[in-house]
DNA sequence: CGCTTTTGACCCGCGC
DNA sequence: GCGCGGGTCAAAAGCG
């Protein structure tokens, strides 16, 4: 598997846990997509480039923004059917939009959890249809919600144990 | 009944 | 100043 390192980054504990949701739509689709589909993934080493200034601030009425919270993105890569991908997280979907570079929507994700404003996108490639682009956004600040019982966690787990 | 998803509207920054 | 693009929120509906 592979562990996300950032450049400078502390995310040390943040391990890249992915089998392919389970949940709810693994029921009857491909079920090479539900193997663990990371074929590949790449770092976005804090661009700073995308949202510009401020990121939020919106109509909410902007508070100190501080910029104490470094923008840490990474985005993984996943070769997978379902766009979907269960991390152990809980998601609530908070938008949809279309961009021109892909024929299809691009997904906005966001943690549910007390204090946790970590963010995700998941959009599909413009090229391969089967490439789906993960992008974090921000660092979960609590434990794993639930424990995947795929044989990976085990074999993560035992790791950390021992 | 509670929560998640869905879709449209709204807002902001930037370019022209 | 207006238009475009992108991002987020919000209300209602659907589902477990």
């Amino acid at each position: 598997m592979v562990v996300v390192e950032q450049s400078h980054m502390d995310n040390s504990h943040l391990q890249s846990r992915f089998s392919a949701s389970h949940s709810s739509l693994n029921m009857g689709i491909d079920p090479r997509a539900q193997e663990h589909a990371v074929s590949e993934f790449q770092l976005y080493s804090g661009g700073a480039s995308g949202t510009s200034g401020s990121d939020k601030a919106k109509q909410s009425g902007k508070k100190g923004d501080h910029k104490g919270t470094k923008k840490h993105r990474y985005a993984f890569q996943t070769r997978s059917q379902v766009d979907i991908l269960d991390d152990g997280y809980r998601w609530r979907k908070y938008g949809q939009k279309v961009v021109k570079n892909s024929k299809f929507p691009r997904s906005y994700y966001k943690c549910t959890h007390k204090g946790c404003n970590v963010k995700k996108q998941v959009q599909r490639n413009t090229k391969d249809e089967e490439i789906v682009v993960t992008t974090y956004e921000g660092l979960h600040t609590h434990p794993i919600g639930k424990i995947t019982d795929s044989f990976e966690q085990i074999l993560l787990k035992a790791c950390t144990t021992s």
